[in-house]
RNA sequence: GGGGAGAUACCAAAGUGGCCAACUGGGGCAGACUGUAAAUCUGCUGGCGUACGCCUUCGUAGGUUCGAAUCCUGCUCUCCCCA
Protein backbone atom coordinates (compact mmCIF):
# COMPACT_ATOMS: atom_id res chain seq x y z
CA UNK A 1 0.00 0.00 0.00
CA UNK A 2 1.34 3.29 -0.82
CA UNK A 3 0.31 6.92 0.50
CA UNK A 4 0.94 10.20 -1.50
CA UNK A 5 0.01 13.63 0.12
CA UNK A 6 -1.35 15.83 -2.82
CA UNK A 7 -1.96 19.04 -0.76
CA UNK A 8 -1.74 20.54 2.88
CA UNK A 9 -3.74 23.05 4.13
CA UNK A 10 -2.52 26.20 4.91
CA UNK A 11 -4.66 27.35 7.90
CA UNK A 12 -5.37 23.71 9.54
CA UNK A 13 -3.73 20.49 9.34
CA UNK A 14 -5.89 18.85 6.94
CA UNK A 15 -4.79 17.54 3.75
CA UNK A 16 -5.37 16.03 1.00
CA UNK A 17 -3.91 12.82 -0.31
CA UNK A 18 -3.80 9.12 -2.45
CA UNK A 19 -3.92 5.68 -0.80
CA UNK A 20 -2.88 3.29 -3.73
CA UNK A 21 -4.00 -0.47 -2.81
CA UNK A 22 -4.23 -4.05 -4.63
CA UNK A 23 -8.11 -2.93 -5.75
CA UNK A 24 -7.80 0.27 -6.10
CA UNK A 25 -7.21 3.99 -5.43
CA UNK A 26 -8.67 5.41 -2.35
CA UNK A 27 -8.83 9.60 -2.58
CA UNK A 28 -8.22 11.15 0.77
CA UNK A 29 -10.07 12.27 3.17
CA UNK A 30 -12.43 9.50 2.66
CA UNK A 31 -15.14 8.25 5.01
CA UNK A 32 -15.94 4.16 4.42
CA UNK A 33 -19.11 2.53 4.47
CA UNK A 34 -19.74 -0.33 7.23
CA UNK A 35 -20.96 -3.79 6.22
CA UNK A 36 -20.14 -5.59 9.22
CA UNK A 37 -21.14 -9.30 7.92
CA UNK A 38 -20.01 -8.48 4.39
CA UNK A 39 -22.92 -6.13 3.41
CA UNK A 40 -23.65 -2.32 3.78
CA UNK A 41 -27.15 -2.98 4.99
CA UNK A 42 -29.92 -2.35 2.48
CA UNK A 43 -27.49 -1.20 -0.24
CA UNK A 44 -26.65 -2.86 -3.27
CA UNK A 45 -23.13 -3.02 -4.00
CA UNK A 46 -24.08 -1.41 -7.55
CA UNK A 47 -25.91 1.36 -6.01
CA UNK A 48 -22.57 1.70 -3.69
CA UNK A 49 -20.56 2.12 -6.83
CA UNK A 50 -22.44 4.24 -9.08
CA UNK A 51 -24.48 6.38 -6.68
CA UNK A 52 -22.78 6.44 -3.41
CA UNK A 53 -19.61 6.05 -4.95
CA UNK A 54 -17.60 4.71 -2.12
CA UNK A 55 -14.25 3.77 -2.82
CA UNK A 56 -13.74 1.05 0.09
CA UNK A 57 -15.88 -0.49 2.45
CA UNK A 58 -15.69 -2.24 6.37
CA UNK A 59 -16.12 -5.83 7.39
CA UNK A 60 -15.89 -7.71 10.42
CA UNK A 61 -13.42 -10.11 11.81
CA UNK A 62 -15.95 -10.98 14.49
CA UNK A 63 -18.92 -11.05 12.50
CA UNK A 64 -17.13 -12.76 9.28
CA UNK A 65 -15.74 -15.58 11.28
CA UNK A 66 -18.91 -16.11 13.14
CA UNK A 67 -20.90 -16.56 10.35
CA UNK A 68 -20.79 -17.36 7.14
CA UNK A 69 -17.37 -19.11 8.47
CA UNK A 70 -13.78 -19.06 7.42
CA UNK A 71 -14.16 -22.02 5.19
CA UNK A 72 -17.05 -20.54 2.82
CA UNK A 73 -14.66 -17.56 2.62
CA UNK A 74 -11.46 -19.44 1.76
CA UNK A 75 -13.29 -21.37 -0.45
CA UNK A 76 -15.16 -18.39 -2.43
CA UNK A 77 -11.90 -17.12 -3.00
CA UNK A 78 -11.89 -14.45 -0.25
CA UNK A 79 -14.05 -11.82 0.25
CA UNK A 80 -14.02 -9.32 -2.30
CA UNK A 81 -15.01 -12.23 -4.46
CA UNK A 82 -17.54 -13.77 -1.72
CA UNK A 83 -19.70 -10.38 -1.88
CA UNK A 84 -18.90 -9.07 -5.42
CA UNK A 85 -17.25 -6.51 -4.92
CA UNK A 86 -13.85 -5.29 -6.58
CA UNK A 87 -12.91 -2.15 -4.93
CA UNK A 88 -10.76 -2.62 -1.39
CA UNK A 89 -11.61 -3.89 2.02
CA UNK A 90 -11.08 -2.67 5.14
CA UNK A 91 -11.21 -5.07 7.89
CA UNK A 92 -11.73 -4.08 11.62
CA UNK A 93 -10.47 -6.89 13.82
CA UNK A 94 -12.80 -7.34 16.36
CA UNK A 95 -11.38 -5.27 18.87
CA UNK A 96 -14.88 -3.32 19.14
CA UNK A 97 -16.78 -6.12 19.78
CA UNK A 98 -14.32 -6.86 22.81
CA UNK A 99 -16.15 -3.77 24.28
CA UNK A 100 -19.48 -3.90 22.52
CA UNK A 101 -19.92 -7.49 23.53
CA UNK A 102 -17.98 -6.71 27.02
CA UNK A 103 -20.77 -8.93 29.28
CA UNK A 104 -19.52 -11.98 26.18
CA UNK A 105 -16.56 -12.04 26.96
CA UNK A 106 -13.29 -12.44 29.14
CA UNK A 107 -10.12 -10.76 28.92
CA UNK A 108 -6.44 -12.07 29.52
CA UNK A 109 -3.32 -11.57 28.55
CA UNK A 110 -3.16 -14.39 25.56
CA UNK A 111 -6.65 -12.96 23.95
CA UNK A 112 -10.12 -12.36 24.65
CA UNK A 113 -12.38 -15.50 25.53
CA UNK A 114 -15.88 -14.69 23.66
CA UNK A 115 -18.96 -15.83 23.36
CA UNK A 116 -21.27 -16.37 19.97
CA UNK A 117 -23.75 -13.24 20.43
CA UNK A 118 -25.86 -15.46 17.34
CA UNK A 119 -25.69 -19.23 19.29
CA UNK A 120 -23.70 -18.59 22.42
CA UNK A 121 -20.60 -20.73 21.21
CA UNK A 122 -17.59 -20.46 22.65
CA UNK A 123 -14.32 -18.76 20.67
CA UNK A 124 -11.40 -17.59 21.07
CA UNK A 125 -9.45 -14.72 19.44
CA UNK A 126 -5.74 -13.52 20.00
CA UNK A 127 -3.49 -11.03 18.17
CA UNK A 128 -2.31 -14.10 16.28
CA UNK A 129 -5.52 -16.32 15.19
CA UNK A 130 -7.49 -12.48 14.22
CA UNK A 131 -4.30 -11.57 11.76
CA UNK A 132 -4.87 -15.43 10.28
CA UNK A 133 -8.09 -15.24 9.78
CA UNK A 134 -7.88 -11.53 8.36
CA UNK A 135 -5.82 -13.07 5.98
CA UNK A 136 -8.54 -15.78 4.67
CA UNK A 137 -10.81 -12.81 4.89
CA UNK A 138 -8.39 -11.30 2.52
CA UNK A 139 -8.93 -7.43 3.15
CA UNK A 140 -6.46 -4.77 1.82
CA UNK A 141 -6.47 -2.93 4.83
CA UNK A 142 -6.03 -4.61 7.92
CA UNK A 143 -6.52 -4.06 11.87
CA UNK A 144 -4.66 -4.61 14.86
CA UNK A 145 -6.44 -6.79 17.77
CA UNK A 146 -6.87 -4.08 20.49
CA UNK A 147 -8.67 -3.50 23.62
CA UNK A 148 -11.11 -0.72 23.23
CA UNK A 149 -12.16 0.32 26.72
CA UNK A 150 -15.16 2.76 27.65
CA UNK A 151 -14.90 6.32 27.31
CA UNK A 152 -15.75 6.46 31.50
CA UNK A 153 -12.97 4.12 31.86
CA UNK A 154 -10.51 5.18 34.64
CA UNK A 155 -7.11 5.79 34.40
CA UNK A 156 -5.55 2.87 36.29
CA UNK A 157 -7.77 0.99 33.66
CA UNK A 158 -7.21 3.05 30.68
CA UNK A 159 -3.31 2.19 32.12
CA UNK A 160 -3.93 -1.34 32.15
CA UNK A 161 -5.47 -1.53 28.79
CA UNK A 162 -3.32 0.29 26.83
CA UNK A 163 -0.25 -1.89 27.93
CA UNK A 164 -2.50 -5.09 27.10
CA UNK A 165 -3.29 -3.41 23.33
CA UNK A 166 0.74 -2.56 22.53
CA UNK A 167 1.45 -6.31 24.06
CA UNK A 168 -1.19 -7.61 21.22
CA UNK A 169 0.08 -5.22 18.53
CA UNK A 170 3.50 -6.82 18.91
CA UNK A 171 2.14 -10.21 18.73
CA UNK A 172 0.02 -8.96 15.65
CA UNK A 173 3.01 -7.44 13.64
CA UNK A 174 5.06 -10.58 14.41
CA UNK A 175 2.14 -12.77 12.98
CA UNK A 176 1.51 -10.83 10.19
CA UNK A 177 5.07 -10.62 8.91
CA UNK A 178 5.33 -14.49 9.11
CA UNK A 179 2.43 -14.56 7.09
CA UNK A 180 1.76 -14.17 3.33
CA UNK A 181 -1.11 -13.48 1.57
CA UNK A 182 -3.87 -16.17 0.54
CA UNK A 183 -4.97 -14.41 -2.80
CA UNK A 184 -2.12 -13.00 -4.57
CA UNK A 185 -2.35 -9.02 -3.89
CA UNK A 186 -0.74 -7.48 -0.66
CA UNK A 187 -2.31 -6.53 2.16
CA UNK A 188 -1.26 -4.28 5.14
CA UNK A 189 -2.03 -4.04 8.94
CA UNK A 190 -2.81 -0.67 11.03
CA UNK A 191 -1.90 -0.34 14.46
CA UNK A 192 -4.28 1.15 16.39
CA UNK A 193 -3.70 3.75 19.21
CA UNK A 194 -5.76 3.50 22.69
CA UNK A 195 -5.15 5.15 25.94
CA UNK A 196 -9.00 6.80 26.50
CA UNK A 197 -9.07 10.18 27.15
CA UNK A 198 -5.76 10.59 28.86
CA UNK A 199 -3.31 12.53 26.90
CA UNK A 200 -0.05 11.06 28.22
CA UNK A 201 -1.45 7.80 27.73
CA UNK A 202 -2.95 8.82 23.90
CA UNK A 203 1.54 10.09 23.66
CA UNK A 204 2.99 7.18 24.72
CA UNK A 205 0.58 5.20 22.29
CA UNK A 206 1.11 7.07 19.50
CA UNK A 207 4.94 7.39 20.49
CA UNK A 208 4.74 3.07 20.42
CA UNK A 209 2.65 2.94 17.13
CA UNK A 210 4.99 5.41 15.02
CA UNK A 211 8.28 3.29 16.25
CA UNK A 212 6.59 -0.05 14.25
CA UNK A 213 6.98 1.82 10.65
CA UNK A 214 3.59 0.60 9.12
CA UNK A 215 1.79 1.76 6.06
CA UNK A 216 -0.75 3.68 8.07
CA UNK A 217 -2.49 4.36 12.03
CA UNK A 218 -5.56 4.44 13.03
CA UNK A 219 -7.29 6.36 16.36
CA UNK A 220 -9.26 3.89 18.30
CA UNK A 221 -11.25 4.05 21.58
CA UNK A 222 -12.68 7.66 20.70
CA UNK A 223 -16.69 8.54 20.00
CA UNK A 224 -17.16 5.68 22.95
CA UNK A 225 -19.24 8.02 25.30
CA UNK A 226 -16.26 11.09 26.08
CA UNK A 227 -17.68 14.33 24.72
CA UNK A 228 -16.62 15.64 21.15
CA UNK A 229 -14.07 18.22 22.49
CA UNK A 230 -12.44 15.34 24.61
CA UNK A 231 -12.25 13.51 21.35
CA UNK A 232 -10.47 16.65 19.40
CA UNK A 233 -8.11 16.83 21.98
CA UNK A 234 -6.74 13.21 21.80
CA UNK A 235 -6.78 13.34 18.08
CA UNK A 236 -4.99 16.53 18.06
CA UNK A 237 -1.76 15.25 20.69
CA UNK A 238 -1.84 11.84 18.73
CA UNK A 239 -1.64 13.42 15.45
CA UNK A 240 1.04 15.89 16.63
CA UNK A 241 3.09 12.34 16.91
CA UNK A 242 2.19 10.19 14.20
CA UNK A 243 4.17 10.52 10.77
CA UNK A 244 3.05 13.25 8.45
CA UNK A 245 3.50 11.26 5.65
CA UNK A 246 1.22 7.89 7.13
CA UNK A 247 -2.79 7.86 6.68
CA UNK A 248 -4.69 8.33 9.84
CA UNK A 249 -7.92 6.42 10.43
CA UNK A 250 -10.22 7.66 13.15
CA UNK A 251 -12.33 4.57 13.78
CA UNK A 252 -15.96 4.46 13.95
CA UNK A 253 -16.44 8.58 13.67
CA UNK A 254 -18.76 10.05 13.46
CA UNK A 255 -21.16 12.50 12.79
CA UNK A 256 -20.67 15.01 10.03
CA UNK A 257 -19.18 17.93 12.36
CA UNK A 258 -16.98 15.32 13.99
CA UNK A 259 -15.51 14.40 10.39
CA UNK A 260 -14.94 18.26 9.84
CA UNK A 261 -13.39 18.89 12.69
CA UNK A 262 -10.98 16.04 12.53
CA UNK A 263 -10.02 16.76 8.96
CA UNK A 264 -9.31 19.80 10.38
CA UNK A 265 -6.58 18.30 12.67
CA UNK A 266 -5.41 16.12 10.42
CA UNK A 267 -7.46 12.79 9.70
CA UNK A 268 -7.50 10.96 6.60
CA UNK A 269 -9.64 8.06 6.50
CA UNK A 270 -13.44 7.69 8.71
CA UNK A 271 -15.60 5.10 9.23
CA UNK A 272 -18.96 4.97 10.98
CA UNK A 273 -21.99 3.08 10.87
CA UNK A 274 -24.31 6.76 11.72
CA UNK A 275 -25.07 6.97 7.83
CA UNK A 276 -27.25 3.21 7.80
CA UNK A 277 -27.94 2.71 10.89
CA UNK A 278 -29.43 6.20 11.59
CA UNK A 279 -30.75 6.82 8.11
CA UNK A 280 -32.45 2.84 8.92
CA UNK A 281 -34.57 5.14 11.84
CA UNK A 282 -35.55 8.20 9.62
CA UNK A 283 -32.62 10.82 10.49
CA UNK A 284 -31.17 12.27 7.35
CA UNK A 285 -27.80 14.15 6.97
CA UNK A 286 -28.78 16.51 4.18
CA UNK A 287 -27.28 20.01 3.17
CA UNK A 288 -30.38 21.87 5.18
CA UNK A 289 -29.65 20.40 8.12
CA UNK A 290 -30.49 17.07 10.31
CA UNK A 291 -33.84 15.91 9.99
CA UNK A 292 -36.02 13.19 11.22
CA UNK A 293 -37.87 11.96 8.00
CA UNK A 294 -40.87 10.60 10.64
CA UNK A 295 -41.43 13.39 11.92
CA UNK A 296 -45.62 14.96 10.50
CA UNK A 297 -43.64 18.24 9.62
CA UNK A 298 -42.47 16.25 6.65
CA UNK A 299 -46.29 14.45 5.81
CA UNK A 300 -46.96 18.03 3.08
CA UNK A 301 -43.30 19.08 1.81
CA UNK A 302 -43.04 17.52 -1.63
CA UNK A 303 -39.05 19.24 -2.12
CA UNK A 304 -36.79 16.91 -2.71
CA UNK A 305 -35.25 14.86 0.04
CA UNK A 306 -32.11 17.27 -0.57
CA UNK A 307 -32.40 19.96 -2.90
CA UNK A 308 -28.39 19.84 -2.83
CA UNK A 309 -28.26 16.56 -2.99
CA UNK A 310 -25.39 14.28 -4.50
CA UNK A 311 -26.88 11.02 -5.28
CA UNK A 312 -30.00 10.72 -7.35
CA UNK A 313 -32.37 10.06 -4.59
CA UNK A 314 -31.98 13.02 -3.73
CA UNK A 315 -33.77 15.08 -5.95
CA UNK A 316 -35.91 12.16 -7.76
CA UNK A 317 -37.88 10.99 -4.27
CA UNK A 318 -39.78 13.47 -1.94
CA UNK A 319 -39.56 14.30 1.97
CA UNK A 320 -43.27 13.62 2.12
CA UNK A 321 -42.96 10.50 0.15
CA UNK A 322 -40.01 9.17 1.94
CA UNK A 323 -41.59 10.08 5.06
CA UNK A 324 -44.96 7.74 4.14
CA UNK A 325 -42.13 5.10 3.06
CA UNK A 326 -41.17 4.85 6.42
CA UNK A 327 -44.29 5.40 8.08
CA UNK A 328 -45.37 2.73 6.37
CA UNK A 329 -42.61 0.35 7.31
CA UNK A 330 -41.83 0.03 3.68
CA UNK A 331 -38.27 -1.46 3.47
CA UNK A 332 -37.57 0.82 0.94
CA UNK A 333 -37.48 3.81 3.02
CA UNK A 334 -34.59 2.53 4.85
CA UNK A 335 -32.87 1.72 1.85
CA UNK A 336 -33.11 5.50 0.19
CA UNK A 337 -32.67 6.90 3.85
CA UNK A 338 -29.35 4.68 3.88
CA UNK A 339 -28.87 5.93 -0.26
CA UNK A 340 -29.22 9.20 0.50
CA UNK A 341 -27.01 9.66 3.72
CA UNK A 342 -23.69 7.61 2.31
CA UNK A 343 -24.49 9.69 -0.36
CA UNK A 344 -23.96 13.00 1.82
CA UNK A 345 -21.10 11.11 3.75
CA UNK A 346 -18.97 10.75 0.60
CA UNK A 347 -20.06 14.18 -0.86
CA UNK A 348 -18.70 15.54 2.48
CA UNK A 349 -15.37 13.90 2.04
CA UNK A 350 -15.26 15.11 -1.54
CA UNK A 351 -15.69 18.61 -1.04
CA UNK A 352 -13.54 18.35 1.86
CA UNK A 353 -11.15 17.48 -0.70
CA UNK A 354 -11.91 20.00 -3.06
CA UNK A 355 -11.62 22.90 -0.20
CA UNK A 356 -8.48 21.78 0.97
CA UNK A 357 -6.83 21.61 -2.45
CA UNK A 358 -8.32 25.22 -3.39
CA UNK A 359 -7.72 27.01 0.25
CA UNK A 360 -11.38 27.63 1.30
CA UNK A 361 -11.55 24.07 3.33
CA UNK A 362 -11.97 26.62 6.80
CA UNK A 363 -14.45 28.83 6.47
CA UNK A 364 -15.97 26.59 4.48
CA UNK A 365 -16.10 23.95 7.44
CA UNK A 366 -16.86 26.37 10.59
CA UNK A 367 -20.20 27.26 8.15
CA UNK A 368 -21.20 23.83 7.72
CA UNK A 369 -20.82 22.69 10.96
CA UNK A 370 -23.38 25.55 12.27
CA UNK A 371 -26.04 24.07 10.00
CA UNK A 372 -25.21 20.40 10.87
CA UNK A 373 -27.25 20.50 13.98
CA UNK A 374 -30.31 18.94 14.63
CA UNK A 375 -33.40 21.14 12.83
CA UNK A 376 -36.21 21.95 15.53
C1' G B 1 -93.33 -8.97 13.79
C1' G B 2 -90.69 -12.46 17.59
C1' G B 3 -86.14 -13.78 20.27
C1' G B 4 -81.09 -12.77 21.69
C1' A B 5 -76.46 -9.97 22.25
C1' G B 6 -74.12 -5.47 22.77
C1' A B 7 -72.72 0.08 23.14
C1' U B 8 -65.59 1.63 27.06
C1' A B 9 -60.53 6.69 24.91
C1' C B 10 -58.33 7.66 17.50
C1' C B 11 -59.33 1.99 16.34
C1' A B 12 -59.76 -2.84 18.50
C1' A B 13 -60.44 -4.76 23.20
C1' A B 14 -60.10 -5.95 28.85
C1' G B 15 -62.50 -4.41 33.17
C1' U B 16 -68.56 -6.12 35.69
C1' G B 17 -69.32 -1.93 43.20
C1' G B 18 -63.93 1.15 45.91
C1' C B 19 -56.84 -1.12 44.22
C1' C B 20 -59.94 2.89 37.28
C1' A B 21 -58.14 8.39 34.01
C1' A B 22 -59.38 2.90 33.05
C1' C B 23 -55.01 -3.76 31.29
C1' U B 24 -53.32 -4.89 26.43
C1' G B 25 -52.55 -4.46 21.15
C1' G B 26 -52.77 -1.29 16.97
C1' G B 27 -52.54 3.62 15.31
C1' G B 28 -50.55 8.51 16.42
C1' C B 29 -46.62 11.84 18.37
C1' A B 30 -41.64 12.46 19.90
C1' G B 31 -36.69 10.77 21.28
C1' A B 32 -32.10 7.70 21.12
C1' C B 33 -28.43 5.62 17.85
C1' U B 34 -20.59 7.17 16.47
C1' G B 35 -14.41 0.63 14.51
C1' U B 36 -23.34 -2.50 13.62
C1' A B 37 -25.94 -8.51 18.83
C1' A B 38 -30.05 -2.63 15.72
C1' A B 39 -34.75 -2.16 8.99
C1' U B 40 -33.63 -1.63 16.47
C1' C B 41 -34.83 0.40 21.18
C1' U B 42 -37.25 4.07 24.59
C1' G B 43 -40.97 7.58 26.21
C1' C B 44 -45.75 9.90 25.77
C1' U B 45 -50.76 9.27 23.95
C1' G B 46 -58.64 12.81 28.11
C1' G B 47 -57.68 18.38 29.72
C1' C B 48 -54.56 21.88 32.68
C1' G B 49 -49.80 21.96 35.48
C1' U B 50 -42.52 20.91 35.76
C1' A B 51 -44.66 18.42 39.96
C1' C B 52 -47.83 16.74 44.81
C1' G B 53 -52.45 17.53 42.23
C1' C B 54 -57.08 19.39 40.22
C1' C B 55 -60.98 18.95 36.50
C1' U B 56 -64.01 16.17 32.78
C1' U B 57 -64.78 10.82 30.95
C1' C B 58 -66.88 4.24 29.79
C1' G B 59 -74.20 5.46 24.29
C1' U B 60 -78.01 8.71 26.79
C1' A B 61 -81.48 10.43 30.88
C1' G B 62 -82.59 9.26 35.64
C1' G B 63 -82.14 6.12 40.12
C1' U B 64 -79.79 2.87 44.18
C1' U B 65 -75.20 3.43 47.20
C1' C B 66 -70.68 6.49 51.71
C1' G B 67 -68.83 5.17 46.68
C1' A B 68 -70.93 3.31 39.83
C1' A B 69 -67.55 1.94 33.55
C1' U B 70 -69.48 -1.98 36.84
C1' C B 71 -76.30 -2.60 40.04
C1' C B 72 -81.72 -0.86 38.60
C1' U B 73 -85.29 1.80 35.12
C1' G B 74 -86.57 4.59 30.64
C1' C B 75 -84.77 6.08 25.95
C1' U B 76 -81.51 5.90 21.50
C1' C B 77 -78.52 3.13 18.40
C1' U B 78 -75.85 -1.41 16.53
C1' C B 79 -75.37 -6.55 15.50
C1' C B 80 -77.18 -11.76 15.24
C1' C B 81 -81.10 -15.55 14.80
C1' C B 82 -86.25 -16.82 13.55
C1' A B 83 -90.62 -15.25 10.59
Amino acid sequence: MQFTINSLDTNSKARTGTIKTAHGEIPTPIFMPVGTVGSVKGINPRELEQDINAKIILGNTYHLYLRPGLEVIEAAGGLHKFISWDRPILTDSGGYQVFSLAENRKLKPEGAHFRSHIDGSKHFFSPENVMDIQRVIGADIIMAFDECPPGTATYDYAKKSLDLTENWLDRCIKRFDETEPLYNYEQTLFPIVQGCVYPDLRRRAAEFVATKNRDGYAIGGLSVGEPAEVMYQMVEVVNDILPIEKPRYLMGVGTPDNILEAIDRGVDMFDCVMPTRNGRNGMLFTSEGIINIRNKRWSNDFSPIDPQGASFVDQRFTKAYLRHLFISKEMLGPQLASIHNLGFYLWLVGEARRRIEDGTFKGWKDQLVKKLVVRL
